[in-house]
DNA sequence: CTATAAAGCGACTTACTGTCGCATTATAGC
DNA sequence: GCTATAATGCGACAGTAAGTCGCTTTATAG
């Protein structure tokens, strides 16, 4: 049958898919590389060995092709890492520092961290970053008093790497899951309480 | 005496400086309310009352008109706040959360996020937010073991609301500090289970 | 061998950054 | 007040990136 390779998938769709695929691998690489705001379309097109407009055709918009990128490359790269943690917090910790000091998951994070900026990644990324940490509270399936300890590493690990810029070390990894307890009794409720927030404070 | 006001400051400061902090002003309420990308120095410039091209006359760049904002608005503003948590690590974190919170708080932190994208900005955001964390952990006079458990519950804080996006309540406080046991305090050999996190809730 | 879908190609508009030269206004010193 | 000078206003400019458009070329389908 003219047009089908030996695994029955469509030539055309084969030669879509290349295309489409060269284009997010060099999104990400470029991503993770310098960063959302510091690479061009152009840059992607001519490292893809593609051209600029062909790019539009697929996808609206710069953001909607690195948020292609990422969600097509989270499911392959980290999944197995991170859920192979075994509900241990501690293996869950080196993964996800493992992650984030790989090619595709420092592209996602600088992505995770400069969405609000740009509000037409933000479901995309944090979905995916969430999807990575097992579930958001909310979501169905997931206990809602569970993701406490888990994100509380996470973010700890985030601040260490990207605010810090402290290396992620065995020891400190030891320390941090070490001081992070389960927390026993408490329900941490997410009803929203902006009471709290007193005016602010600053003298000009 | 021609020139001087009645403080002894020159005029001619004086109008420099209502001039400098009219921008900053602006920046940093641009920078809060849309995020480091989205507002241009035309939008700075209409907000403030000033021509584009004379914020070029004082800062070379963009990154450098709000580098400067933030650092001259940060010392005024959440530094009484967070050094008055007295050692307290929840103190530590209601201030953190307010002080996020607050326009200032909101700006400085969206460049803390956003900065792998412009090296331009980094060391001047990364100083400041270290800054009010009581300093880092090279540094003299502080205790190399003694932010693990600030830095861990502001990266937890950070991840919260700007990833999860869940309010920081007064519950998710407490809970949070609770887990988050001073370094060095033994009831962490108690308990050895955090295992109870399930292996199997990342199902996708 | 032909119809068609996908990609190449170049021109174009718009918006933002950063620069320049000149005009205008406010301050400083007399 | 009068004049030199510093600070700002003003409009034009170049460079770069996003996003759009119409046309051409190539690869696949039948």
């Amino acid at each position: 049958m003219a047009g089908v390779d030996a695994t029955g998938v469509p030539k055309l769709r084969r030669r879509r898919d290349a295309f489409a695929n060269a284009a997010r691998q060099a999104a990400l690489a470029l991503l993770a590389e310098r960063g959302y705001a510091n690479f061009s379309l152009a840059d992607v097109a001519v490292t893809a060995g593609i051209h600029r407009a062909s790019l539009y055709r697929r996808w609206p918009t710069k953001s909607a092709l690195v948020a292609d990128a990422i969600a097509t490359a989270i499911p392959v790269s980290p999944g197995d890492a991170l859920s192979a943690h075994g509900g241990r917090l501690e293996e869950l910790a080196r993964a996800l520092a493992r992650f984030i000091e790989s090619p595709v998951g420092r592209g996602v994070v600088r992505l995770l961290l400069a969405l609000p900026d740009d509000l037409e990644l933000e479901a995309a990324t944090r979905n995916a970053w969430t999807e990575l940490m097992g579930g958001a509270p909310g979501e169905a399936g997931v206990d809602p008093e569970l993701p406490l300890a888990q994100f509380t590493v996470a973010g700890a690990i985030l601040h260490r790497i990207f605010v810090e810029r402290q290396s992620v070390t065995d020891r400190y990894i030891a320390a941090l899951v070490k001081s992070v307890q389960p927390y026993g009794t408490d329900t941490v409720e997410t009803s929203p309480n902006l009471a709290e927030i007193p005016p602010d404070n600053q003298g000009h």
